[in-house]
DNA sequence: TCCATAATTCTATATTAATGGAAGTATGGA
DNA sequence: TCCATACTTCCATTAATATAGAATTATGGA
């Protein structure tokens, strides 16, 4: 992944509202959700949620698709995975965090 | 680590400048580099690198310490390693990455 | 075709971040 | 004590982000 991919995608979850969306979109799973159960579920207004949204989209993070009158999101898993092999490899001396150890 | 601990730190990297300043520390590796070396290596105004040092370290990214009439600065890869684990535990449906798969 | 719903884009405003010159602070020598 | 070095903090300026109401666009019925 390119550096500037990395930053991109850095700075979308670098964002308490944006990394909330985020999160429930991890939760929500393959299946997605819809612009207006994010508003709900987050308590936001739509213009602000779109705002994020399309942050998150042009981040890479976010992928959607239109379903009748809902735009259903889905979050894109293999991006963070691109994050985390940056990370990874560039600035953690190429030290693998251990799987659930603590 | 908290929420608000791992949004500064995404911030504090989601910056050009900046993740160039902690690739270039992770790199020097332990023994650290004195800030003079940094903006040497990075060609930067010393109060502009002053201002990103300053946001590594609010950030938990890097410490610094005394010795002479420099200040010498080393990267935390702790903290790496616990946005690591924050985002393959809340952000990747728990599926870790995998070591140098591609 | 007309209306309600679901969402986005437009717009203005407010807040926060980045840049870098100039001034200030610590350290170590002569 | 005076000076040079090594930084940081102060400050002003500019640029980028976040917020949310109002206007707009798309879809699916009645």
């Amino acid at each position: 992944m390119e550096k500037q991919n990395v930053i991109s995608a850095l700075a979308a979850l670098a964002q308490d509202t944006r990394l909330d969306v985020f999160r429930l979109l991890v939760r929500a799973g393959p299946e997605g959700l819809a612009a207006g159960a994010i508003a709900d579920a987050l308590d936001l207004p739509s213009a602000t949620l779109s705002f994020h949204l399309k942050e998150l989209r042009n981040a890479g993070l976010a992928l959607c698709e239109r379903s009748g009158r809902s735009l259903i999101y889905r979050p894109d898993c293999a991006a963070v995975e691109d994050i985390l092999r940056y990370l990874t490899e560039h600035c953690c001396e190429g030290v693998a965090v251990k799987k659930t150890r603590r």
